[in-house]
Formats: C-alpha cells, sequence, structure tokens
DNA sequence: ATAATATTGTTGCAAATGCAACACATTAAT
DNA sequence: ATTAATGTGTTGCATTTGCAACAATATTAT
C-alpha cells in the first residue's frame, strides 16, 4: 500500500495470492506421490530437525500454527514413529520436548529428495540468482513485519 | 527447493510463513478497526471494483477461491448492499454478473485510505525502490507457477 | 501466607473451508 | 434425436481450523 490505488496490488496482497499457488502446488503433489505424511507435518518435521530438542510451543512460534494444530501435528508424527516425545525442564518448568527419530530422519532425506528433484524438474521460472535475491528480501520483509505482529501463540 | 538442503529455507516456505503474517496483520486490523466487512470481503470487492461487472466463477478464479466460498462472500456483501447482482449472458450462457454499488464504492474508498494511512504509520521495513522489485519479482514468480498449478476452480 | 499472574499443554466447541454432488442449461457427438 | 460432455451456481456434509477455557505448575505480589 505504497502508492497503489488498491489493496490487491499491494505487497501484502501479492505475497497471499502467492502463497496459495506455493501451497497448493506442494500439497498436490503430497497427494500424487501418496506421502505418508502431510506437507504440514513434513514442514514440522524439517523444523524439529534443524532446530533440536524443542517444546511444544517454541515449535509452534516456529511452524506459525496454535498450541492445539501443534499438539494435533505432532500427535500424527508419533504415532507414525516419526518423532519422540518426552518430559524435560524449561526454566524450571516440565515440558514435553520433541525429538526426531532415526525413522524420522530416513522419511525426511527421502521426501527431500525427491521434492527437490520435482522442484527442478519444473520449467525454471526465475534465474538462480534471481531466486536467491527474492529470498533474502522476503526473509527481510518478513523479519520487519514480525516485529508488527502480535501472534498471539 | 534449489540447492537448500531443507524445504523450510526453499522460498516456497518462506512465501507461506510470510503471507501468513501479512493475512494476520490485516485481520488483526480489521477486527480492531471494527469494519463492516472482513478483509476477504474487502479484498473481494476491491478486485470486483478493478474487473468490473464479471461472473462469479471468473470471479472466484482472481481471488483464489472456489466456487461456494465465492458465492457465500457474495452473499454477504449483497446483503450489506455494497455489490448488485444481475443476470447476464456468457457465451450464451446464463450467468450471475456481479457489480459493485454507490455505497460499495464509499465504503471501498474509505477502506482504502484507512488501511493506506496505517500502513504508512509501520516503520519502513524495505525502501520503496526494494519494495517495488520485491513486488514485481513475487508477480514473476506468481506468473510462472501459474502455469504449473492446476487450481480446479 | 494467600492471592494474583504467567507458562505449558490439552479438551471441546464453533466457525471456516474445501470438496463432491446436484440442478439446470448449452454445446458436441454418435 | 438421443446421448454425452461442458459450464455455472448452489446445497450439504465432512474435515480442518482457530479460539476460549481448563488443568497443572511455577513465579510474583500484597
Amino acid at each position: 500500500m505504497q502508492q497503489e490505488k488498491h489493496y490487491i496490488d499491494s505487497i501484502y496482497y501479492q505475497l497471499e495470492q502467492t502463497a496459495k499457488y506455493c501451497k497448493y502446488l506442494g500439497m498436490q503433489l503430497f497427494q500424487k506421490l501418496n506421502m505418508p505424511v502431510t506437507l504440514d507435518e513434513f514442514a514440522t518435521l524439517d523444523t524439529i530437525k534443524i532446530n533440536g530438542e524443542i517444546c511444544q510451543r517454541d515449535l509452534a512460534k516456529l511452524i506459525l500454527k496454535d498450541r492445539p494444530s501443534t499438539g494435533r501435528i505432532l500427535n500424527s508424527l508419533e504415532e507414525k514413529g516419526l518423532i519422540a516425545r518426552f518430559a524435560d525442564m524449561k526454566n524450571n518448568r516440565l515440558v514435553r520436548k520433541t525429538k526426531i527419530t532415526p525413522v524420522g530422519e530416513k522419511l525426511l532425506e527421502g521426501t527431500t529428495a525427491v521434492l527437490k528433484e520435482y522442484f527442478s524438474s519444473l520449467p525454471e521460472i526465475l534465474s538462480g540468482d534471481k531466486i536467491q535475491e527474492l529470498k533474502q528480501s522476503i526473509i527481510a520483509f518478513r523479519e520487519g513485519l514480525e516485529k508488527e505482529v502480535e501472534m498471539k501463540i
């Protein structure tokens, strides 16, 4: 909403619409390939892999879902044997932490490889340099937004 | 998923997460100011204003919602007197077209002004030039994606 | 010491969402 | 001329989602 006359021309709306395509593309692929996890579960598993042993609420803040939804995703991942939950302390407080299992690691690697191959099979939308630049800008934009938005998670 | 090891570092996931902040920011504002329409309704009204008399399915393709959801939004906008619906022909076929009413125009202008003022009150996240560049890249990326994704609307 | 506040995770319910199926009309196929 | 296929909008339902409330515990205030 800089000099635009219309909200739908703003970067906020354009971002949302573009993200819908991304989500759609990913979910279609996960269904088509009959993946054993959903796209959300996969992203959560990836987040756990990167951030190590992490409590449920901190995870919720990373995947930007509320606590009940995060709990439900973890229930599903646990049932599938991809993560393990254990009690631990954080600031003198009892929390349920989460870590990825060997089975989970295996699935994460395999699925990541499949995704990477699929995306590289798509026609190149923007050049590698352009994509990197775009990604950096988006991350900067997001970090700016984070300061303005109260996410109440 | 170019050279990244992790999906959550990909532009696809980063776009989705950033869009969540945008949506959250907008919805919080609409609630705080007790707007007479929701953010989705506002965006739809804006789309109708720009695209003129348009049938329901074409509108659905623009706002990226399915036909039932689009119909529901239009019902609400119609009840509030912001749009009018009328029967018309398109390719020899009877369709319900939609146009914005004077009341709708007024509300659109007022709300757009409020939004613009609010967004300009935020601390500048990226410079104007950077934002323009980012927006152009996002639109280019989106147009590339559109060719790959079957949206079945 | 008691009460108020804060943190974490879960439960339950209400609202939103998506999707298949339907009704209706038009065009195309055999 | 029937049948099949396509396009449009609506209805109904099942799934998802978000949010408030709760239970349990720890910290802080009065």
